[in-house]
DNA sequence: AAGAGACCCTGGATGC
DNA sequence: TGCATCCAGGGTCTCT
């Protein structure tokens, strides 16, 4: 599933596609996929803008145009982007094309359906609720640690909620907290300052890896051009229930925490306030 | 404030 | 082999 790092990916790649290139029609079918404004308004629209810059902000890519507007894409659980010649057949999960001005075509393909496409005068419109962006230098221990003391709830859902941190998904909440040996359930006001600062460095330490490599080739995420990323490779805890800690060589343990398959150690990330054993502290 | 549950979807896994 | 059922997973919404 496309969280922050598998973003980027896709940013990184499609950027030298379609930076220049002017969007010529939009082809839809599944109206669902267009949050905004109507499809066939979309359409008629976007036809003859310009594509200036490709960014990424959470998990949503943006797309700045000329003269004016954003259009901005979600990809959910299992959307993918590619752009490739307007001659390749198009996949029968592909229901968003957007034509560019040189044969190729942008191709927003999406299984489960639940990504979405906004075209907006201003990005804000979409994206005021977010927190700031976890690799970004306004987000500190200090600034982690004022927003985790200010709330009463586990920390798992805590890192999920987009509008405290802007990008982390289910991966990379299991491996930030393996990394920082914090067990998913512990209050966020419980945590000691030495916690929030291998939290904060847990955090940016995963989702830098998973730039990386790529992204996690864990469900269906697979690059723009089709291949697999490594973060896969990299994972400690995530989907790895019964499999030894490669911190420790205990059991790895799944539960549910805020609805949310959540996967851990039990040994390293115990469930009390500083219970970590000695011989289990990472290097 | 925050947790629980429903909803949106499909493919893969599991059950019979 | 085949059919039915369950489940994951991000975000949004409602209810408590």
């Amino acid at each position: 599933m496309p969280e922050l790092p598998e973003v980027e990916t896709f940013v990184r790649a499609l950027r030298p596609a379609v930076v220049g290139r002017t969007i010529i029609a939009m082809h839809n079918t599944w109206p669902r996929h267009i949050d905004r404004p109507l499809p066939g308004e979309l359409a008629e629209r976007i036809a003859g803008r310009r594509i200036d810059a490709v960014n990424r902000r959470g998990k949503f890519l943006l797309f700045n145009l000329t003269p004016s507007g954003a259009l901005v894409i979600h990809l959910r659980m299992s959307g993918h982007l590619s752009v490739v010649e307007r001659s390749e057949p198009r996949d029968k999960h592909t229901h968003t094309v957007f034509i560019l001005d040189n044969d190729t075509e942008l191709r927003f393909r999406d299984t489960r359906k639940f990504g979405r496409v906004y075209l907006v005068d201003d990005p804000q419109e979409i994206l005021y609720k977010l927190g700031p962006e976890p690799l970004s230098p306004d987000f500190t221990p200090e600034s982690l640690a004022a927003m985790l003391a200010d709330r009463k709830r586990a920390i798992k859902p805590f890192l999920l909620d987009q509008t405290m941190i802007a990008g982390i998904g289910n991966i990379y909440a299991d491996e930030a907290l393996h990394y920082a040996q914090i067990h998913p359930q512990r209050r966020t006001d419980s945590l000691t300052p030495a916690e929030i600062k291998r939290l904060h460095a847990g955090i940016q330490y995963v989702l830098d890896l998973g730039i990386k490599r790529e992204g996690a080739s864990i469900s269906t995420y697979v690059k723009p051009d089709g291949e697999m990323g490594d973060m896969q490779n990299e994972v400690a805890v995530f989907r790895r229930a019964g499999q030894p800690c490669p911190r420790c060589g205990a059991t790895i343990e799944r539960i549910v925490v805020g609805g949310r398959s959540t996967h851990f150690c039990p040994l390293c990330q115990p469930n009390k306030k500083g219970d970590i054993p000695k011989e289990n502290v990472s290097p």
